[in-house]
DNA sequence: TACCAGGAGAAAA
DNA sequence: TTTTCTCATGGT
């Protein structure tokens, strides 16, 4: 992928639905304990659990590991899954007390926070860089699922291609900027939940004609609002 | 009723 | 090494 057509994707994104203030929260901290309860899951049903959460005890990593596993996986209870991420929260304190906090950290280079993060059981790819980017606010491009579908279908990512291989594919043609990056994610899974499920063609998505000539063999769209 | 949602880890092949 | 299964609530 060119940068022109990366940036050419990202400029019609925001002319079509403009910025989107991520991530939404009040804290690094909490940015992090949403990027682990967002797996697989809606925003919607994170922001529940969140303020559950916040009504029970403070959002520290302390004040979360004081409580017992049950507790905690019944007040996570919206989010689905939350046995398992009960037990991933608690993991990821655990770490994050030990490590020495946001500071603790932060004071590791990019790479190496990446692994550190990576480490950390129920911390795959996707929430690492979820929390460099909005919480660490470090120059990593986020891929989840939305980016492969969209960029697989305008030609633009084969989608065999592995996560690593995609993120540096963007991180290759766009310059190091956080608050583009922060931006691009965004927009891209704002256009995600955008599916037209009626018509096989939909003449008012932003990307119509952004790559008029898709690689070859790649599957065509089941409805192309992108 | 069936499918999907801002995935990850374990188990099986 | 790659693929499949499991975790689970809430909205459409």
């Amino acid at each position: 992928m060119k940068r022109d057509q990366a940036l050419e994707v990202f400029s019609r994104l925001l002319a079509a639905y403009g910025p989107q203030h991520w991530w939404p929260a009040d804290s690094p901290f909490e940015v992090m304990l949403g990027a682990v309860l967002t797996q697989n899951t809606s925003w919607r049903n994170v922001e529940r659990a969140l303020d559950a959460l916040k009504r029970l005890t403070r959002l520290e990593a302390a004040a979360i590991l004081a409580l017992d596993l049950a507790t905690l996986a019944a007040t996570l209870r919206p989010v689905g899954y939350f046995n398992v991420k009960a037990q991933r929260l608690r993991a990821f304190c655990t770490h994050y007390q030990t490590a020495g906090g946001f500071a603790g950290l932060g004071s590791l280079e990019t790479e190496g926070l990446r692994l550190n993060l990576l480490s950390v059981h129920g911390i795959g790819p996707e929430t690492a860089d979820d929390m460099l980017l909005y919480a660490f606010e470090r120059p990593v491009f986020v891929v989840d699922a939305y980016t492969r579908r969209l960029f697989g279908r305008l030609g633009l990512l084969a989608e065999s291609q592995g996560y690593e291989q995609i993120r540096r594919t963007f991180e290759t043609a766009l310059d190091p900027d956080v608050a583009l990056f922060k931006e691009y994610h965004a927009l891209i899974v704002r256009h995600g939940k955008q599916v037209c499920r009626t018509r096989p063609q939909c003449p008012a998505c932003p990307l119509r004609g952004v790559c008029p000539t898709p690689l070859s063999g790649r599957r065509e769209p089941r409805a192309a609002t992108d």
